[in-house]
DNA sequence: GAGTGGTCTAGACCACCTT
DNA sequence: AGGTGGTCTAGACCACTCC
């Protein structure tokens, strides 16, 4: 009914003043109920891997049906910020669960299903916080002279070098993060920006090109230069579509390969 | 409420016998709903492009309400097999639409967005039809000895060569598969596929590795032997998880990036 | 105005999990 | 037994498109 009873502000049958109307902007419930749940997620109120009130408490606190909130829920848990479960309850999704362990890797093993489930050697090379580079800040949305934390690392598969990447995150958001932390950290690194900094990586967008390893990658890697890799740029997004992280990778496909779906 | 009223096998509330359960296989209804269309979509009693039955008219075909059509029509727009527009009707997907014709092709421009939009030119270097080579005929399910079609062509951007790639099609749903064919048709091969010979694309899988261009691939994309190139193997799958096409494509990454997104 | 998909409600019942 | 999400219904009304 869009009722005026509703607290929800409802734009739409609200009577405007005639002229120039840009656009009537029509939201429906669901849309609004799902933008006061993303609030609620983003400001902390209910964190990674916990439950959220059940649906028929979110209906009475919002006034509305249990079938809206249902819709609003449903597109939640359709972007993986949220997770259904049946007979249990709605969770905020984690990167810390087995299950989403390693969500954003795309990296898998040619052979069998024996992908990266070992759980794949991690070692910190170097954190360091500096100034973004330009084309840094420029992605992750910074000042210019913002400070950044630069992390590079080397991930094993089987005591192989395979992937070399470096990686920035805005210096504010992560001001404790230093190479003991991380090094001391078990787990995806996304879980510990979760729990250690309130940070939660909801979606990214990736680049992948064809390169040849330069002495550097050739050195880190342990392969001779010129070797093909693959060039895996990232930019990471928390809610909202903020961009948190920018990453580069470089990636062996001796015997791996990088695999996606389209539909 | 599942009732046996409905025209519906309900497998659910049917008291079997006592004995070793297996699985009690619950499905909801409007999973068998989706099914049923699922049917008449590959049947092509609707055919890509067209419209289907009304909600309305669906809900008393099938002796259920509304809204659980729509669940099952939601879920199959969701997957990208129909399409909703409000106030005209439902339609079956199709990749001869301007909005969805580069759908399945993620090699971007490195510049604005002026990607992949200028069409491309196409040339296509050869087609014919032979017994499938061992890896094809697996991955294709086909039978020692069955035929493919097997097709290359190039892909330019802007004059110059960028893709390289070939692909087999099984011999038998495309019987009529010509060079002349190719040569003569306007707009993305799949919206051939689907006109010419009933088939239709529905979702594929990629697997991305770096290679160095061989003498070959350097002849065919006039480029320096040992030029770091993306391989990007493809399974394209038609309803119900058919394996219909195997495609292996190089694709220069100087000025393009292949482009994907995590969430 | 008639037809289509889109939203919203209220209530019933089912399947799953915990206690 | 009681709570949670999941299914299904019936009906009302809204937004969009076309005639």
């Amino acid at each position: 009914m869009n009722t005026d009873l509703s607290p929800l502000a409802t734009p739409s049958p609200a009577p405007e003043p005639a002229g120039p109307q840009v656009a009537p902007a029509f939201s429906p419930l669901y849309q609004q109920i799902k933008a006061l749940l993303l609030r609620s997620l983003q400001s902390g109120e209910w964190k990674p891997g916990e439950p959220i009130p059940s649906e028929v408490d979110l209906a009475t606190r919002f006034r509305v049906s249990q079938g809206t909130v249902r819709k609003a829920i449903d597109e939640l848990a359709a972007e993986n910020l949220l997770l259904r479960r049946q007979g249990k309850g709605t969770f905020v999704a984690t990167h810390a669960e087995q299950r989403t362990q390693f969500r954003f890797l795309r990296l898998h093993s040619d052979l069998g299903h024996l992908d990266p489930s070992g759980p794949a050697q991690r070692r910190i090379l170097s954190c360091q916080r500096l100034r973004a580079p330009a084309d840094v800040g420029l992605a992750l949305g910074l000042r210019a002279g913002d400070t950044v934390v630069q992390v590079q690392r080397v991930l094993s598969f089987q005591d192989v070098p395979t992937i070399l990447e470096q990686l920035w995150l805005p210096g504010d958001p992560f001001k404790g993060l230093t190479l003991k932390v991380l090094t001391e950290h078990q787990g995806p690194m996304y879980a510990l920006f979760e729990s250690e900094f309130g940070v939660r990586m909801v979606r990214a967008d990736e680049r992948i090109k064809a390169v040849a390893a330069d002495a550097e990658a050739a050195a880190g890697l342990a392969l001779a230069p010129g070797t093909p890799l693959l060039s895996v740029e990232r930019l990471a997004y928390t809610y909202h579509d903020q961009p948190m992280e920018l990453r580069r990778g470089l990636y062996r496909t001796e015997h791996h390969h990088y695999r996606n779906q389209l539909s």
